[in-house]
RNA sequence: GGGGACGUAGGUCAGCUUGGAUAGACUGCCAGCCUCGGGCGCUGGAUGUCGUGGGUUCAAGUCCCAUCGUCCCCA
């Protein structure tokens, strides 16, 4: 028995070290030769273009359309928003020369790009004719991180998503914003199985140049916040500078009205943490690359001709079905070892057929999330499949958000406060809305705003830092 | 921002304290066997710029200096 090829630390007992081995073992990503970069190895990669495809598609169908910029900027653009580039240029990689010439207007590897979309919309844009637009990029962004990398969580580059749109109205906007936001919770919820919370940001937390930030969060198990995805409004703090303007029905110069969103690879991170266990990933089947696995078990040459016939047929039927089916015949493993392989890799679903089964006309299905088993005869062999994967899904689903509830404390008192935070809590407290008991907060105790919730209303009691009337309330964790 | 640890086979690491001949273990990999239902067993095989550069020494993986890199923890 060889401990080794698995999963050798405990989710609970050393969260960080855990999470790393998942990460490489099951084959999603491995270090690049360069500190706080990773390569996506196939099996990742696919998980990344699922959750891409259902973004895609939501998009596709709200009229956004997808184009491409490049990762260059020189920083002559980048600086003309002031706050925007003054909260970005620490993480900021330069370009400095070409070839062996120094470059005068040194070039920044894209960190986000409003500035280059927004100096060639206002080029495209110039009546009320061509709003909205609304365009998304497929991208990868790079914001130098120097300490804590994390594979997915924390890199120097990653990939995303970044919607840049522009509306004729303000109203208009904020819909866009909100809406955005709404279909980033339904991606994350329904296909990651991830429950959120959704509201701002404060004005310390927002994006730099927005007007607001909305964002979903959630708390992880190891009780870091993190960020999920954030949807911007930014008034017309980027159209003044970039002039982005257009004639109104009126025949009157009009500055425009803007959003910007995004998700990354984040969300494959946190879909490690929420769901993974001991042995490894357990993904949810909507995202996953290989919903069933089928394990044939043999010895001899006659069991494992007929074994494989039947698995081959199964296989066969349940992929008619639309499941992403694979038959695991490697003849070089034990079917225990394909048992931990897979488990590892966060199969949901495993179908194993051996000669007992083929007598009794029936397969042994066992799902990943809890490790029950059950005999499905193969007659009824696909909706049994069909239904399991279902109930994983909702299942996965009803247990974070158990999960999430029960990190969640409603504290009004500050000792409580620390208590709860140093215990890893996602705090839901009374707060004045200054920026200075923000940064005692931070201070004291590490944690920040991570989101003032859309439904939060102002408490009855007091700020919890300085004990004025408490303008609403708000969620703090410490994140990632 | 502060602190800690590490760099030796594809991976995980031992060897370094106290320098000594051909650098080891496990795992993985390759070939062949095996009645393969939870990492089964057996036989054989391939694999190393000991991170890099310099120094000390008869002799350096081991000691000294420099350098590059990586990981982890804490605010």
């Amino acid at each position: 028995m060889s401990k080794e090829i698995g999963i050798t630390s405990k989710k609970s007992e050393d969260f960080s070290e855990w999470y790393t081995q998942v990460v490489i073992k099951a084959q999603l990503a491995d270090y690049a030769p360069v500190k706080g970069l990773i390569v996506l190895r196939p099996y990742g990669y696919s998980i990344w273009e699922f959750l891409k495809s259902s973004v895609d598609q939501k998009l596709k169908a709200t009229g956004h359309e997808n184009a491409f910029l490049p990762v260059l900027i020189p920083e002559s653009l980048l600086s003309r928003e002031a706050t925007h580039f003054a909260g970005f240029t620490p993480e900021v990689f330069w370009v400095t020369y070409s070839g062996d010439s120094e470059i005068g207007d040194r070039l920044a590897l894209r960190p986000t790009s409003e500035t280059l979309a927004y100096s060639m919309y206002s080029k495209w844009i110039k009546s009320w004719r061509d709003l909205p637009l609304k365009i998304n990029f497929w991208n990868s962004a790079l914001r130098a991180e120097i300490k804590a990398t994390k594979p997915f969580l924390r890199t120097s580059e990653f990939l995303w998503q970044e919607g840049h749109t522009v509306h004729a109205e303000k109203e208009e906007a904020e819909n866009e914003v909100t809406s955005i936001l709404e279909m980033y919770r339904k991606t994350v919820e329904e296909e990651l199985a991830i429950p959120v919370i959704l509201g701002k940001k404060s004005d310390k937390e927002k994006f730099v140049g927005a007007i607001y930030t909305t964002t979903m969060e959630s708390i992880m198990p190891d009780g870091k916040a993190l960020q999920m995805g954030t949807s911007h409004f930014l008034g017309q703090n980027f159209s003044k500078p970039f002039d982005v303007k257009f004639l109104d029905r009126q025949n009157v110069e009009t500055f425009a009205w803007q959003t910007s969103w995004g998700i990354s690879w984040r969300l494959i991170g946190a879909l490690i943490m929420v769901h993974g266990d001991d042995k490894g990933l357990v993904l949810p089947p909507r995202v996953a690359p290989i919903q069933a696995v089928i394990i044939p078990i043999y010895s001899s040459q006659e069991d494992k001709d007929s074994v494989l016939n039947k698995a081959s047929e199964i296989k066969e039927n349940i992929s008619k079905g639309g499941i992403r089916v694979h038959l695991d015949s490697r003849d070089e493993f034990t079917p225990g070892y394909k048992f931990h392989d897979w488990e590892m890799k966060g199969v949901p679903l495993r179908i194993e057929i051996g000669p007992k089964d083929l007598s009794k006309n029936k397969v042994v299905l066992a799902r990943r999330d809890n490790m029950k088993k059950t005999d499905v005869a193969f007659e009824v062999l696909v909706d049994g499949t069909i239904n399991a994967l279902n109930d994983i899904q909702s299942d996965l689903f009803a247990r974070a958000k158990t999960i999430l509830s029960s990190k969640t404390k409603d504290v009004t008192e500050f000792s409580q406060f620390k208590k709860e935070i140093e215990n890893g809590m996602f705090v839901r407290s009374p707060w004045c809305g200054s920026q200075k008991c923000e940064e005692t907060i931070k201070e004291d105790t590490g944690a920040d705003i991570r989101v003032i919730p859309f439904d939060a209303k102002s408490s009855e009691f007091p700020c919890i830092v300085c004990k004025s009337p408490s303008k609403t309330t708000a969620m703090f964790a410490r994140g990632y």
